[in-house]
DNA sequence: ATATTATTGATAACGTATTATCAAAAACAA
DNA sequence: TTGTTTTTGATAATACGTTATCAATAATAT
């Protein structure tokens, strides 16, 4: 059965603190702050159990490394930063665009990105 | 300086008559079909080549392996057959989007994906 | 507390996309 | 046509993200 351990709890609570999508890496940086020992290959095996369990969601952006937040049930955007290359939610999406699929496409799903400046990144 | 070649032109000219972006993949498969023995290293150094003046674009879409297309000033938009994986363009963005970027961040530019079957795959 | 078994950390191995190497072939200038 | 230099194709090398391996450690049941 799977054990409780500090590792994957932690691993867990810093993607629910950052609340934004956050790549292997920053989970690592992050999670060191609090287990400073911890090792790369234990944030990937967290994040494959979670992405098992659905606790957590793959979000792949454009030209962009692979990212990782905690699963919503809103359907939401990303913004990706330039600058300092972190990536955020951005709520409030209707669910309908201003333009159309092409003649006899089907459209499931659309994906946003918009690409900027950060408000840190503005100042 | 660049000499003319059989394969550098062939590549440019398929791109050109596939009118939707095409994976490193497809652009050899496709210019086989015309140059039958081209090599892929010669298929990466067009492609590098093409990128440097501009001739083609790379094309990233969210959780797709990259693709080129020839360079066009509109602003387009793509659609992802998850059946067959080819991409096409969607023209006709208004530029506009019915939400807006969070308090403080300065959005640049937008790319949207649309997901679903294309006119083929949906018959 | 002890025994059992899952988890961890270090790192080797792997997969895949891209680039480097180099002899043979092709393009160009004269 | 000939000589020079770029390009090509085959493939070795590289980069990088992810997974496998395995002994040591930690979590759980008793």
């Amino acid at each position: 059965m799977q054990r409780d351990t500090k590792q994957r709890g932690t691993i867990l609570k810093v993607l629910k603190i950052a609340d934004r999508p956050l790549s292997i890496e920053e989970i690592l940086v992050t999670t060191r702050k609090i287990i400073p020992g911890i090792g790369i290959a234990t944030v990937y095996r967290a994040i494959k159990s979670y992405l098992q369990n659905k606790k957590i969601t793959k979000v792949n952006l454009p030209g962009c490394q692979q990212r990782y937040e905690v699963t919503s049930l809103e359907h939401n955007h990303h913004f990706w930063c330039r600058m300092c290359d972190k990536v955020f939610k951005v709520p409030g999406c209707s669910g309908k665009l201003n333009f159309n699929s092409p003649e006899g496409f089907q459209t499931e799903l659309h994906e946003i990105t918009l690409k900027g400046l950060c408000s840190e990144c503005s100042l």
